[in-house]
DNA sequence: TATGAATGAGCCTTCATTCAT
DNA sequence: TATGAATGAAGGCTCATTCAT
C-alpha cells in the first residue's frame, strides 16, 4: 500500500484513456508482457468490482476475489497494494464509466424539454443498468466517502454533468418553457435521487411493499414517471 | 448465530412487550432483576444501533459494542443470540420508531395540499433527524434485505403510511387540486427517494460537489424544494 | 495491541510484586481461574523470552512461540496484544530479574575493595548465567531501544545500582584505597562492558580466535581478570 | 539461498580480486561491462550494509535494499545468490575494512606505553566511527556467528592484531613498564570489550541512564578512560 | 444473571524467490 | 546482463463465539 501504489496508480491512469485504444500501455513493441499485465489488472478489477459491490468493503474477502481471478492473491498486492487500494481502483473505474455513459449523448440538438427528458432517462438507465455502481456508492457513503477522497478526477466528471444541465436550463428559460431560478446542482440532486433510490433501495422496498421496482414493466413506468416529475418541476407557469 | 438463535429470538420479542410491564423475563417470583434486564437490553441495543449504523453489519465489532456497553460481551449472546440476532433487534426497533414518528401527525384536519406538504416535510425531517435509520436501511440493502425479512410487523407499518397517502390523494382528487390516477405507493416512493437520498448520499455528494446537503440552511431550502416537487407533480392541470 | 493492552498491562504489574506473595491477583477467594491465568501468562512469557533471545524480535515467530506453549496463539494476543507487546513484557521481566540478582548482596559489611570485587563478580556471574538477558539487550540496541522506552521502572532499577557503587567509591576514597574523582556511572559502564562483552560476543570471538570465553575454566579466569582490571583502575597511588 | 548459492559464492569472491584489474567477470573479450558490474556490486553492497546493520539480518528486506539501489532486485540474486549470500558478502567486506583501519598505524617506533595507548585509542576510534560494523557483529552474535563461519580470511586478520599486541607487551615487559604474564588475547578482549560496548549499547544505556555515550565530549573522555584502564592494568608494580 | 478466560477459523499482508523475455 | 511479472508459503493478527465458574 506504500511503494507499490505508485506502480498501481501508474497503470490505473489508463482507465481514463479511450477504451478502444488502450494498446501497449508503455510503448513497448507489441505482443509482449505488457498486454498480460494489463489483462491481469483488468481481471482482478472486474472480479473485485463485483465482490465489493455485493458484500461491501468490509464484507468482501481478498481470498475470495483472488479465487475467482485467473491469478493469485499475491498479485492483488502487487498491483493494488492491498484491499483498500484495490477498492479505490474499483471506485475510480466505476465512477469514470458511469459518467461517460451519462454524457455520451448529444443533447444540444434537442429542444430543452426533450433534452432534459432524454438526460433524465439516460441517467435512469445508467443507474438501472449499473446496480454495481450504485451499491459501491452506497458503501462509500457508509464509509463517509473516505476512499472517494483519494480518487482523482472526480470533480471534473461532475462539472461536465452540471454544465450540461446548466445549458439545458438556460435554453429552456430563454424559450420560456422552464422556470427561471432553478439551480442546476439542485436539479442534478433531484434527478439522481429519484434514479438512485430506485436501485439502491430495491430490497428493503420489496420487503416492505411486496413490489419489485426492477420488474421490467415497473422500471419502464418508473422511468417515465421520474422524467415527468422533473419536467413538471422545471416547467414554467 | 446458529444454535443460540432460539434463545435470542425468544428474548428479542421482549422488545415489543409493554415497557411498563417489566415482567421478570423468566418467571422468577421476586420483582427485582426484570427492570435491570430491560435496561441491559436497551443499553446494548442503543450502543449496537450506533455501531451498526456507523460501520455496517460486517464492519461493526461485537467486542467494541460490548466495550461501550455497561455490561459484558457475554450478555449480548445471552440476550440476542449473536451478532445477527442483535442486528435484527436493532433493525426492528429502528423501523418501529421511525414509522411512529412519521404517523404521529393528524393530517385529516388539513386541506389535501397542506396535508401532503406537511407529510412530506415530516418525512424529510424524520430522515434528517435519523441518519442512523437511513444508514441501517442502506446497509440492509447491501445485504439484500435478508435480515429485514425476519423483522416482524413491517408491512403493517407501511400499510398505515400508504393508507394515509391514499386518503390525501383521494380528498385532493375530489376537490380537484390533485390529478387523478396517482398511485399512492408511487407517491410514497418519490417522497422517500428525495428525502432518503439527501441523507444517504451526503458524503459522496459532498466529495463530488463540495456542497453539504446537511448544512442547516441547505437542509431547510431542500425540504421546501422536495415539498414543491411533490406538490407540482400531484397538482391538477 | 490497543484495548487489550490495558488488560495485559494490568496483570503485568504483578511481575513487580513480591514473587513469593503473588497470590490471587484480584482478591478472588482462591483455587479458581485467576491462578490459571497467571500461569498462562507466565508460560507464554518464559517461552517467548527464549525465542526472542534466540532469534531476535524480527526473527522470532509468534506461531512457534505459541506452539511451544501449553495454550494457543490466540492467548498471546489476549494477554499481550501482539508481538511487540509480548516482547515488551519479556523485556520488563528480564530487566527486573537481573537487577534483583545483582543487588541481592549485602555489600555494606565488607571492606570497599572486597565489596567492589564482590559486586564485579556478581555482575559477571549474573551476565554469564543470563545470556538470555544479554541477547535481549543486544537485540534492543539493534532496535535503538525503542521498546525499552516503554518499559516502566527502568531508571529506578539503575539508580539503585549507581547508589551502591557510589557508596563503595566513597568509602574507599575515605580510607584511601580508592582514587578520588571516579564517576560511579563510569565505573558501572566499565564493569558492565567487560562482563557484557564476554557473553554478547561469544560467537564471533570463538570464530575469530578459536577460544570459547565460556569454557568453565576460561570464565573463571576471566571473572577474576575483570575484577582485577576494575580494582587496579580504582586503586589509589 | 539454496541452489543459487554456488553462483552467489563464485561471484562473491570477486569482491576480493584487485579492484584495479576490473576483469570482465565471465571472460568476455571486450573490456566493457566489467567496470559497470563491479560498480553494481559495490552499489548493492553498500546499500545492503546499511540495511543489515540497521535492521539486522531478519529485519532487513530485500525489496527495500533493491529499491535503494540503482539496479533491480534480480541483480541481488544474480550477484549474491540470495539474502544470506548478500549478508555474507557484507560481513566479509566490513571485517576486512575495520581490521585494515586498526592496523594502519606503525607502532614499532613508539615506547610500549605510547604504542599501547595509541592502539587502544585507534581501536576506540575505529569502533566509534564504524557503528555499522559493530551492529553487524552484534547481529552475527545473535545468529551464533553462523554466517561468519563462511567468511574467509578472518583468523588471518586477527592474528595480525594479536601479533601486534604481543610485540608491545613483550617490549613493555622487557623495559619493565608492563607486568609479565599478560595474555595478548586477553588484552585484546579487554580493549575491545570497552570499546565495543561503548558503541553497541549506546541505546539501552541512554534509556537507562539518560546519558549518551556518543556525545562528542563524552566520547573523548571515554576514550582516554579506556586507555587509562588498560594501561593501569598492564602497568608493572 | 453475569464474567474473565479461552478458542478455531479465517483474514489481510509480506517475504524471499523465480520465471519469461 | 537486466527487467517486470508472478508466486507459494508463511506471518501477524482479528473475529464471532463458547466454556467454566
Amino acid at each position: 500500500m506504500r511503494n507499490r501504489m505508485s506502480n498501481g496508480m501508474k497503470t490505473t491512469r489508463n482507465a481514463f484513456s479511450e477504451p478502444g485504444a488502450a494498446r501497449a500501455p508503455n510503448g513497448r513493441p507489441s505482443g509482449d508482457r505488457g498486454r498480460d499485465a494489463e489483462q491481469t489488472r483488468e481481471d482482478i478489477l472486474s472480479v473485485a468490482t463485483e465482490e465489493f459491490a455485493e458484500k461491501g468493503l468490509s464484507g468482501a474477502r481478498i481470498d475470495q476475489i483472488a479465487e475467482r481471478t485467473s491469478t493469485s492473491k499475491r498479485m492483488i498486492y502487487y498491483y493494488f497494494g492491498g484491499k483498500d487500494g484495490l477498492y479505490r481502483a474499483v471506485l475510480q473505474r466505476e465512477y469514470t464509466r458511469i459518467r461517460d455513459a451519462e454524457m455520451a449523448i448529444g443533447l444540444e440538438h434537442f429542444s430543452p424539454e426533450d433534452a432534459l427528458a432524454k438526460l433524465v432517462r439516460a441517467t435512469f438507465d445508467s443507474h438501472i443498468e449499473r446496480p454495481t455502481f450504485v451499491r459501491l456508492v452506497m458503501n462509500e457513503n457508509i464509509h463517509h466517502a473516505e476512499h472517494l477522497k483519494r480518487v482523482e478526477g472526480l470533480s471534473r466528471l461532475n462539472e461536465a454533468m452540471i454544465d450540461s444541465l446548466s445549458g439545458i436550463l438556460r435554453r429552456g428559460a430563454k424559450t420560456g418553457v422552464f422556470r427561471r431560478g432553478i439551480d442546476p446542482v439542485d436539479l442534478h440532486i433531484n434527478i439522481t435521487a429519484l434514479c438512485f433510490y430506485t436501485v439502491s433501495n430495491r430490497y428493503t422496498f420489496r420487503e416492505g411493499f411486496g413490489r419489485d421496482l426492477w420488474d421490467r414493466r415497473d422500471a419502464k413506468k418508473r422511468r417515465a414517471q421520474v422524467a415527468d416529475i422533473i419536467l413538471r418541476w422545471c416547467a414554467a407557469g
